[in-house]
Formats: C-alpha cells, structure tokens, sequence
DNA sequence: GTCTATAACTCGATAGAC
DNA sequence: GTCTATCGAGTTATAGAC
C-alpha cells in the first residue's frame, strides 16, 4: 500500500519518467566531463538505469549529446532582444544585462566551460550543425553604444571592445572558478557571494569607465 | 651529397630529433582536443612517426600529458612578480601587465581553454599534482591595489573584483576565439588586429574606472 | 519498456624483428 | 631508435528474453 502511493507521487512528477531522467542525468555528466570524457555508463548510472535502455531513447552517444548541447547553447546566448530593443538608457541596460546574465550562470556554473569548450574542440562542426543568426543580439547591441557615443552621451569607445569587456566580466569567473577558489582559499559559500557582489560591481564598474 | 647536407642542416636543428617532435605534436594535439580527447594516434600522426615509438619516449599517455600540462601551467601563471614588486606606479603596472600577459596569450591562444578545462575537470588531482604557491602573485597585486586605495590615489574600489575583472578583459577573449569570429564575421588577421588593440584598450579602460 | 549478455570496435600499450 | 603486428582493457551499440 506504502509503495503504490510512493509510485503514485514519485511517478507522477514530469521529469521522472526514464526519459527525463535520462536527459537531467546527460546534462550533468555532459557539462562535467564533456563530450570525449563522457561515458554512456556514467549517464546510466546517474539516471539509475542501464546502458541497454539509454540506446533505447536515444539510439547514440552523439544524438543524445546533441540534443544537451543545443539547450546548453540556448541558454549561453540568451533572449536579450527584449532588453536590447526596449527603450530604456544605455546605462539601464547593461546594469540589467550584467545582473541576469550572471544570474542565469549561477544556476549553471559549469555551462560557459562546457559550450566554448565543446566549440573550441571542433568548430567546424559547430558552425555547420548549430549556428544560425546568434550575432543578431551583438549587432543591436553594439549599434545601440555607437549611437549613444555620437549622441555625446557616453565617452567615445569602441564598441566591439566594450562589447567584450561586459561580457568577458560576467562569464570569465565562471570558468575561472576553480582555480580563483584556490587561489583566494575561498569555499563554494563565498565564492556565491563573490558573485552576487558582482551582480551589481560589473556595471558599476563599465559605466564609472564610460561615463562623462 | 645534396642529401647529406639537407640531413645536416635539418638534424641539427635542435626541435628534430624524435623526442621535440613529439613534444611539439602533443602540445599542438592536447591543446585543442584536451586529455580525453585526444589520441595518442593523433600525436604519432602529427609528429609523423607511430605509436610504439610514442611509447619509447613517453612510457602513457599520462606522462606525455603531465609534460605538456605542467609547461602550459608556466605560461598561463607568468612570473610577473618583478612588475609587481617594482615601484612603479598602480597605472604602469596595470599597463605592463595587460600589455604583456595578451602579448603572451597570442602566441599560444588555446592556452586558456585547456588550462582551465582541464582543472576544471579534476581540480583534486590538479591541487594535488600542481598547485604550489601560484597564489603568491595574486595576493601581492591585491596588497598593492589595496594600498592605492588607502593613499587615496584611486577611487575605493574592491580589489578582488578588480584583479579579476582585468584577468577577464585579457583572457576571456581568447577562450571566445572561434565564438567570436563566427559572430563578428572576422577572419585570423582581423582577430589578431583586434587583440593587438586590447595590449592598450583594457587598461586604458580600467584606468578610466579608477582613477580620481 | 526494461533487463542481461555479448558483439563490434577504439585505443593505449607491449612484443619482437630489424 | 624505429618499425609491424597484436594483445587486452574499456566503450559504444545491439540481440533477444521477459
């Protein structure tokens, strides 16, 4: 009796089915040991099944790769558009990008590692399979800066160099994480904290650079 | 006697014996496709000799690795400590530093991505194997900023996010390489152009954050 | 859908001739 | 020192029972 209403609760949450264990199971390996250090056994394992029943979802390795890859990319280039486009001030605008695209890392810190990783190791591929129009959101943003420089709102900069800069200090500590915890002897507490601190401090910082 | 004389001309080179082209290849092979990724077939082929031979310079995988990873090490955590330690000014320091740590980096721009894939996945055996002491840099450039701080000579600033935001600003746009390319449409030279722009655009920014 | 067993293959490593 | 041939461990992928 016990067990049909623990079945009953456990199997009726959506991502219990052994599909969804699978793919929950896929991204962690995927984003932890990458592609080539990936086992099909370890995927298992984590999602409490056997090698057997993964090919049975997903008939191999790379298709089942592919399909975490391509939502690990949707969310390294986020839907910015909104913000983008809206027509608040330049300066608003990086605040906001800055905070919710260190926010969305912090609930993936491992992803920036894993994308420009697994596109480093074979390009080619990448451009062939998965890139389509993901430039769209450099270009406004870029054309957004040029136009508040000729407008004598802000110093006059180069926009693929600010561009750069914003994004390298939101993503980098994430790939550095590592090894900046060892380096400063900080744990996973304050290194969060680190973070939430910058939130705020990456603005800051561009804008104190930029303004007049 | 042509052929005599090409012999000693190419023999004598010092990276053409057997073992240097070994080195040379594994590094090439390593840096791009990483420890689980690469095959020690890909580095026989690279270095144009076979397998077994691989094996009677570099008994595994491992130790091969293990060469080529502690020399990466060197590079990626410079001895800066002269600059540091010189006294020269907060700004020059800065400067020297940007200039020199992206001068580096373009000779060897996979250099990043493998270091920090690779300790990020195993940071155990990396602190156990080659950690020593590498934060000894770090915290002196933290001690100097702090310094300037208290002088009044730059704005308060906290010196954590500013090492690290000028860490960011040099490094991540070679972890971004093929990324970037794609999205700004450029080729090798451009890249390298633009590169050659950040030597003095990134400090020139954060000096402009900083400053009083 | 899920399992056990195993085929098929990749890759690091070794044996042994020259 | 350098090569060819091959072994053996580890992995992906499939066959087939339930």
């Amino acid at each position: 009796m016990l067990t049909i209403w623990l079945n009953y609760m456990v199997n009726n949450k959506k991502d219990d089915t052994s599909q969804e264990r699978i793919l929950l199971a896929a991204k962690k390996i995927f984003l932890q040991k990458g592609m080539a250090g990936a086992r099909m056994q370890d995927i298992a394992d984590e999602a409490g099944i056997n090698k057997a029943l993964l090919h049975y979802y997903f008939r191999n390795k790379e298709i089942l790769f592919d399909m975490i890859f391509l939502e690990a990319l949707k969310q390294f280039f986020p839907k910015i558009t909104d913000v983008v486009q809206s027509d608040i001030s330049l300066f608003e605008k990086i605040e906001i990008f800055c905070r919710e695209y260190i926010d969305m890392m912090q609930q993936n810190a491992y992803l920036p590692l894993f994308v420009l990783n697994e596109v480093n190791k074979d390009p080619v591929r990448f451009k062939e399979k998965f890139w389509q129009n993901k430039n769209v959101v450099f270009l406004k943003f870029v054309e957004q800066i040029d136009t508040e420089v000729k407008r004598g709102k802000i110093k006059s900069v180069n926009p693929a160099h600010l561009f750069i800069n914003m994004i390298s200090m939101c993503i980098f500590p994430f790939i550095a994480k590592p090894i900046w915890m060892m380096t400063t002897n900080v744990d996973e507490m304050q290194f969060r904290y680190f973070m939430e601190q910058r939130k705020t401090e990456v603005s800051k910082f561009i804008i104190e650079s930029i303004k007049k």
